[in-house]
Formats: structure tokens, C-alpha cells, sequence
DNA sequence: CCTACCGATCGGTAGG
DNA sequence: CCTACCGATCGGTAGG
């Protein structure tokens, strides 16, 4: 069954877009309704203000990447399968809605309470769980005993350029797959050949 | 010789600052003056327009990233210990001058042509320069193989979130050294631990 | 460095 | 969904 687009959800694509190449501040409501075929005054039939549209979508992203880590978090894996499950799924998270995961990273700023709080929450426990299970895996020795802030920013910032379509575009699936391997091959085993 | 802090580089500055926190279209130049304890009219004696206090930011900071790896481009040592020198210069550089450092990854595109072109150009030199060192690297059994722009992608991804003061805050140079060696270890050697 | 002011555009509302 | 319109703020200029 296809189900019809709402005039709201082709709103909120469009300005997802929109945020992510020109910035939430720099991105208009008649930018918006330009693209969407309608005059900016009518935007306001389907949502209540600019500020809702940019609080939608990163509400629904973050607690999308945050059920994922819960899910993961709960099977009875090693520490070291977890981490690889975890940046496996916010890999296919973070492609299978490119836009707007995008958005995670500068937009966010742009929140005004109280979604603000609800968003950053959201994110803190998102990277507190991850802390928890690498530092868990670090005492079981599976993963080398390291400075756990430093290791996670280093582990979520280096997927970030992924979230941009300019950077990378999913193409097929072969991509990504490729994209997957090397970046748990990077992550885990490092760049280099010991000798 | 202290040299007296001209008026043009305050306002340099607190526009870094700012840009920073809010973003570029999101700062106004009352924001700016403000800050700078004068009005909003009176900073048209020291700069042209908004969009120079960016060029200007942007472009040097630029320069300075691609000046550094043209030096070390240039000496006779392995292309591991390049990358390795490399990395430790861009980490150097990024935490002198910080504020401006983190309008790379977004203001950069409210730059407008021609400084935008020049912007692109060196950014894109840093790449290529990058990319030939990885490769040589790679052929040479230095560097492990894979695909060049996914690894380039992935490690000056991987040093992004230091570019944020929120995020890492360089207090002494005891941290800055964790820190260097953390990341070094990290992307050279891999986070697990190999049995 | 200031005051005074410009046209343009902003997000949003009223009313049909 | 539209037209008409609101007050506020934007970057920038004139003139002293």
C-alpha cells in the first residue's frame, strides 16, 4: 500500500534540505514554501512556526539513533560486538536519512527550549551508554585501555562525514558495504601496517 | 614588544567568538558591536562588510593548514611518519587558533565567490597532498590498503570534534599530549585489542 | 567614534 | 490555499 505524502511531511523534507545546505538561520520560510509550490503564509496551515520543523526532525532523528543504541545495548554480546553493532546501525541510521542527521551537527545550536533540553538529553545518554560499554570492554581487555572521552569523540566524529550528502552519496549497495568494512577496519585495526 | 591589540583584530575575534556559538547568519552585526562595546555603524571604519570578517578568518586559517602540510610534504621522511607529522601539525594548529578553526566545518559555506573558489582550492590542495602521501604509503606496505578517500575521510574527520572549545577544552600541555598521542594511537593501531 | 536613517527581508497573523 | 499586511530586525550608508 502506498500511502500519500501529507503536505506536512513534504514540508518537513524540504526543509531538511534546505537546513542542511544553507543553515537553519539562512533558510527562510519563503525558501521553504518556495520549494514546496506554496506562498510562505500557508507553511503555517500544516506547522506552527520555523522552530517546530527544526525540533521535529531532530527530535525524531535523536531518539531514532538512541532506541538503536538501547536495542544493541541489551543483547547479551561482547563488549567488542556491541561497539561493531553500534556503528554498524548508526552507519545505516545516519544513511538511510542523510538529511537530516546532518542537522545533528550544526543545527542543533539552533533549538530553543524545552526541546533543547530533550535533545541534548538524548545525546548524553546516547554517549553515555557507549562509554559505559567501551569501558567495560577496556576492563575485560577487549579494547585497549585508553582516555574513554578521547576514544568516543574520536569514534563518533569520525563518522560524521558521512551525514553529508556532498561528501558521501550512497549510491548502491556495494558502497556500502565497502563504507561499513573499512571504516570498522580502520576503527578497530588502525591505518597503519606493524611490522 | 607587546604590540597593541588594533581595533580590526578585536573585532576579528569577537567575531570568531561568535560565528562559533551562533553561526554567521545568525550573528548580526549589532551582536558584533556589542561585543566589541561600539555601535553596529562604527565597525564600518575597520572592516567592509560581514561577509569580509569571514574571508578573512576563513582564508587565513586555510593557509595556515596548507602552508603546514606543504612543510612537512617537502621533507625526506617515510610516508607513515608524514601522515603521523601531519596529524600532529593539524592538531597543533587547530587547538592555537580554535574559534576560527571550527568555522571550517560550517560557515564556510556562507563564503561568497571569489573568496569561496579560493576557500575550495586550498582546501582541496590539503586533500590532494593528503591523498598522494596515503597512496605512496599504501604501495610502499606502510599503510594498510584500502580505499584512499573513505581513510582521508574517516581521519580528518576523526579530529573535527577538537576543533569545538565546548566539546575539548585545551587547559595545559600535559592534556594536549594525551590527547596527541591518544589520537595518534588510536588511528594508527586501532581500538581493539588484537588476540 | 556617533546619530539618524535607508530599503529589504524576516517570521508570523488576519481574514476570507 | 491565497492576498494583504504587521512590527522587528537585518546589513549598510550619509554626514558630522
Amino acid at each position: 500500500m502506498i500511502t500519500k505524502k501529507t503536505r506536512k511531511q513534504t514540508i518537513l523534507e524540504e526543509s531538511a534540505i534546505l537546513f542542511n545546505d544553507k543553515g537553519y538561520s539562512a533558510t527562510s520560510m519563503q525558501d521553504i514554501a518556495s520549494h514546496c509550490g506554496v506562498r510562505a503564509s500557508s507553511l503555517y496551515n500544516h506547522i506552527k512556526s520555523k522552530q517546530e520543523i527544526l525540533s521535529t526532525l531532530l527530535l525524531e532523528i535523536a531518539n531514532k539513533f538512541y532506541d538503536g543504541i538501547v536495542i544493541v545495548n541489551a543483547t547479551s554480546k561482547s563488549h567488542k560486538e556491541k561497539l561493531q553493532e553500534i556503528i554498524k546501525l548508526h552507519i545505516q541510521v545516519a544513511m538511510e536519512n542523510q538529511n537530516v542527521t546532518s542537522l545533528v551537527i550544526n543545527d542543533w545550536k539552533h533549538l530553543e527550549d524545552p526541546k533543547l533540553t530533550e535533545f541534548v538529553a538524548l545525546r548524553n545518554n546516547y554517549q553515555n551508554m557507549l562509554e559505559s560499554i567501551i569501558e567495560s570492554g577496556m576492563e575485560k581487555g577487549e579494547i585497549k585501555k585508553a582516555n574513554v572521552k578521547i576514544v568516543i569523540n574520536i569514534i563518533l566524529s569520525s563518522l560524521r562525514w558521512i551525514y553529508n550528502p556532498k561528501i558521501y552519496n550512497n549510491t548502491n549497495n556495494e558502497d556500502l558495504v565497502e563504507l561499513e568494512n573499512t571504516i570498522m577496519d580502520t576503527l578497530f585495526r588502525g591505518v597503519i601496517i606493524v611490522e
